[in-house]
DNA sequence: ATTACATTTGCAACATTGTTGCATTAATAA
DNA sequence: TTATTAATGCAACAATGTTGCAAATGTAAT
């Protein structure tokens, strides 16, 4: 069997993530780390957190690809919630408690959602 | 003032995007067109377009921009709709009559929204 | 039809993001 | 301490998107 390693690199993004209020991009982790590591292995210890399931990964209004902790899926693994998106503060948050409701057509299967608000965060407003 | 000039290339994009029952990526649309023009012409065009309220933009589960044309955005342009990302036959069509409900926490202002959901279309399913 | 001119295009050059192969390094278990 | 193999660094590459500038082209005036 394959035996995970806890190296420095993953450690060290994997609290990043964890302990950031908002979710991150892969250039906002690079730019934290100050050259800890290499940016190939940046993507490469996110897709083993994924896999892991301790983080989970958003898709900004833009199409950036951002990354945040798991925090209410300690039983299952769902991220039914909505995020939001800061036009201003460009934070991006997730509001795990609003989940969005809605009647789609006969005979679509969904498997999963990517729901993203963006406006401004009370921080901003 | 700046009057926009009709192009052969602007139209065949236009008439491309409109008449597609699915969202187009840039490169679907590059490879549709045969190279009829540079890939930075489709780049300059898709802004036109979407500046002229044309078509509107959608991000796809993965992050992809696709581009669909506005149908019931006559009098308002609001896009307010989901948009179903098919993980088979990896279309992305517009629901345009599916708007989701749900109840936002105090002094978070939207003006956008992004909703793509992702599973199997009744084609596929 | 010809001219004038601003818009649009093509091309080159560049930046950013993400992926892969392979030799080297380092975490873990024996 | 040593053996094993997961994980890393580096180079090379592909895909996507942006910008500057000269050339081409659409449109309106003559
Ligand atoms: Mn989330
Ligand atoms: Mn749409
Ligand atoms: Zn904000
Ligand atoms: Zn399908």
């Amino acid at each position: 069997m394959k035996t995970a390693r806890n190296t420095i690199a993953k450690t060290k993004i994997q609290e990043l993530i964890i302990l950031s209020p908002i979710a991150l991009s892969h250039s906002e982790i690079h730019k934290y780390l100050e050259g800890l590591c290499d940016r190939v292995t940046i993507y490469r210890v996110l897709d083993r957190l994924l896999e892991e399931g301790v983080i989970h990964k958003i898709v900004d209004v833009d199409g950036v690809i951002k990354y945040a902790g798991c925090h209410s899926c300690s039983t299952e693994h769902s991220h039914n919630h909505i995020h939001f998106s800061c036009q201003k503060c460009m934070s991006v948050t997730c509001l795990e408690n609003v989940e969005p409701s809605f009647k789609l057509p006969k005979n679509y299967k969904v498997s999963e959602m990517n729901f993203t608000l963006s406006g401004l965060c009370p921080q901003c407003s």
